[in-house]
RNA sequence: GUGGCUGUAGCUCAACUGGUUAGAGCACCGGUCUGUGGCACCGGGGGUUGGGGGUUCAAGUCCCCUCAGUCACCCCA
């Protein structure tokens, strides 16, 4: 549509809003009950803080300028450099382990497809200074929490884990080294959505024997930790790294979140700066991309910031985990807020006027009622049937309204009028703010909103 | 960046093999209903059929370009 937003950006529009700030509720409390805490840093930052991680190549999918002062800038396209800045920064004053999270817009410029936009907000969460499987552990049970608590279950969104180092001794005891690891990585990486057959020309390609290339394809079948075990668990490497998977497994158990997890080797996350367990969040039926993703970085912060620290994050969109949401029909109560009462003009309209009406109004907000009403004084005067529709519309739990004969009444606007509940009050009492008063029309509207 | 598919009102869709001033439902706005409700009835605003060009007596319909969406690739968050 022409003069709509940019192609891969979204306005939000309050329904879209309310189902946003569905989200982010359940990242900000979920991550609260993890007691991390949240920080940010600035949407544009110099260019070369993600060039000199990532490499030239990935600024074709930057948003990048010069701007006034001959600087060149981007807007963030992720998080974890700014993090691994402001921690590398204060390093030695920050209590580990750190526990911090955020939730940035973040920006990058490729071709949009669903699930997958030019703008996207992305839950981080990241601890650094802890080196314990532990940690990696609780990162998880973090994103799966998420789910639960967005209503997503284990039969809806599948964990699968990996561990780089793990995958690294076994290659190394396949017989694997230097370039042919990383053509083993992107061939397990694109297990199912490349044929087999490819698969195994790229791996011949890279001089691996047919034995090699067969071993390594069996790394990404169901079970292969058994198959590891039998084979390589001898090898001192393997060995060691499996016995700290085995204790993340076993963490993740006691944590509660082992029924979500499935082991998956060719999990493998493209972005090289991970190093040990990493992890991606999946709808079960695979019909859409990665929900979250993320992993171990030990040495990205002293690559970055020159303080050599411990560090595990991942990151999570709203835009997959929003398609998710609606598809499994768990966004439908996620709806913009509604005003409690609305004040409409009763018998009493006449003598009140405009003036009383806005006294009202005023008076209620004072009380902390949301209160919505007609903003002109030919609504306010006008039938009240079409008013009391105009309430509804709107959302109202309750019209109020002046009676006339120095009462103001209140009426539910749920079900049918004649079995309407009803509160009436003193309406001088009610303009004077009196605490009893005010105490019973809460006490009423409460039960209305605990009705509907 | 490459290729396939799609594009009619805010939304969901109509409009026979090209053929009068492109329609409907919902939504929105106004009115009637002389006073307690999601109703009903009446009326209204809204589309240069994504945009541009071409073929034709005539294009929403056919052709080309372009833009946007979508899917796959690429790449990844």
């Amino acid at each position: 549509m022409a003069g709509g937003a940019l192609p891969g950006f979204r306005d939000f529009y309050p329904d879209e809003f309310a189902h946003r700030a569905h989200i982010m509720r359940a990242w900000r409390e979920v991550a609260r009950r993890y007691a991390f805490v949240e920080y940010d840093g600035p949407p544009l930052e110099p260019l070369d803080l993600y060039t000199k991680k990532s490499g030239d190549e990935i600024v074709g999918q930057l948003y990048h300028f010069v701007d006034k002062g001959d600087r060149e800038v981007a807007l963030r396209p992720e998080m974890t450099p700014t993090f691994a800045r402001m921690v590398a920064a204060r390093a030695n004053a920050l209590r580990k382990p750190v526990r911090w999270f955020a939730i940035p817009q973040l920006f990058r410029y490729e071709r949009a497809q669903r699930g997958r936009l030019r703008e996207h907000f992305q839950l981080n969460v990241d601890i650094v200074g802890e080196a314990s499987e532990v940690a990696d552990a609780e990162l998880l049970a973090v994103a799966i929490d998420v789910m639960r608590e967005l209503g997503l279950t284990s039969a809806d969104v599948r964990a699968r884990v990996s561990d780089r180092r793990l995958l690294n001794a076994v290659l190394t005891a396949i017989g694997v080294s230097g370039a042919a690891t990383g053509v083993a990585y992107g061939v397990l990486d694109k297990v199912g959505r490349q044929p087999d057959a490819v698969a195994f020309e790229k791996l011949s390609g890279a001089g691996l024997s047919a034995e090699s290339s067969a071993a390594i394809m069996r790394l990404a079948q169901p079970g292969a930790l058994d198959l590891i075990r039998s084979v390589h668990g001898a090898n001192a490497e393997v060995k060691s790294a499996l016995q700290t998977f085995d204790a993340y497994l076993a963490h993740l158990a006691a944590l509660g979140v082992a029924d979500s997890v499935d082991v998956d080797l060719s999990i493998v996350r493209g972005l090289a700066y991970y190093t040990g367990i990493v992890f991606e969040l999946f709808d079960a039926k695979g019909e859409l991309r990665a929900i979250c993703g993320g992993g171990r970085y030990d040495n990205l912060l002293k690559d970055l910031g020159g303080v050599d620290l411990p560090a595990l994050g991942f990151g999570m969109g709203d835009v997959v985990l929003g398609e998710l949401l609606k598809d499994r029909g768990l966004m439908t109560r996620a709806t913009p807020d509604r005003p409690a009462l609305f004040v409409i003009g009763g018998p009493g309209a006449a003598t009140s006027g405009m003036a009383g009406a806005l006294q009202l109004v005023s008076v209620l907000r004072a009380a902390g009622f949301a209160v919505d009403y007609g903003l002109s004084e030919k609504k306010y005067q006008t039938l009240p049937r079409s008013q009391y529709e105009s309430a509804q519309k709107a959302g109202a739990l309750a019209a109020i309204y002046f009676e006339g004969d120095g009462r103001v009444t209140a009426k539910g606007l749920i079900g049918k009028p004649a079995d309407a509940p009803t509160f009436a009050c003193d309406a001088s009492a009610l303009l004077s703010l009196e605490p009893v008063t005010l105490d019973a029309l809460r006490a009423f509207v409460q039960r209305l909103s605990q009705g509907s």
